[in-house]
DNA sequence: TGCATGATTGCACTATAGTGCAAGTGTTGT
DNA sequence: ACAACACTTGCACTATAGTGCAATCATGCA
């Protein structure tokens, strides 16, 4: 089920917080689904920080949900079109602080420990720290 | 004197407001550079208020101030081309409510009253009332 | 059935943002 | 010099957003 935005300034509300900005360019990127425990290795951010976060993009209409098991897989909506056209702003976006290249580098290491293309582990945030944080 | 956006979510943060984004869109269709008293008069906003908005999306880098007189222009930047693609975006929003139709309307009408392509008459907010607000 | 675990949420706290009023700044024209 | 006017801003107030802790929900497995 997709929640429809209202409010225009709502889809910019979403993605004015550098937590969800990093949530979906890592999305945009790879495209990929993800739960939340990958997400935490990902970003290296509590998983009750995430969980909010990811509450608000898809009140937005910017991810959908869907659960499996134990775990809950978030995708990227991307229609209507203006949505998709924003993603490529966004991906557009200078990373001069090289958080995202970061956050792309442990979410593909992370990939590694999928097995049949589902998360199978929970979470490991100790074992993908890096000296940046 | 540009001033530089160094965190992307600043910009998301700077149109994640209605009146802001009304002031952009408005923008992005016309093209055109506008004072603030156009600005009160299209959007039946006090001027106060038009004013601080003003400044957040100036100091985001998303316009660009130049005062002429007693007048202040304000005008779109377009660069870094993130930007162009962000504007893009942003007209392609839905309007369903017809806010955005109704503030171009206003504009259109209020430019009527400039000479010589510049704007010489101050608020005129009860003539460009409408019903709708 | 009970436990481990992925995910969510209630609560309290702090910081920030938006607003209206009123005062102030700077420029034009008399 | 003075008044008018376009525009800006200090102040107080209110509402909202982000965070951490801890409790809770929900599912799979022994």
């Amino acid at each position: 089920m997709q929640i429809i935005t209202i409010q225009p300034e709502a889809i910019f509300q979403a993605l004015a917080d550098e937590t969800r900005l990093r949530i979906i360019r890592l999305k945009v990127v790879t495209g990929d689904e993800s739960c939340l425990c990958e997400l935490v290795d990902s970003l290296q951010e509590p998983s009750y920080k995430l969980s909010r976060h990811l509450k608000i993009l898809r009140q937005a209409g910017l991810l959908s949900s869907q659960k499996e098991g134990r775990w809950v897989y978030h995708r990227l909506v991307t229609t209507p079109a203006y949505l998709a056209q924003l993603y490529a702003t966004v991906q557009a976006l200078p990373d001069s602080k090289g958080i995202y290249r970061a956050d792309l580098k442990r979410f593909r290491d992370r990939l590694c420990l999928r097995e049949d293309g589902r998360c199978q582990v929970g979470i490991q945030s100790e074992a993908f720290k890096t000296e940046a944080g």
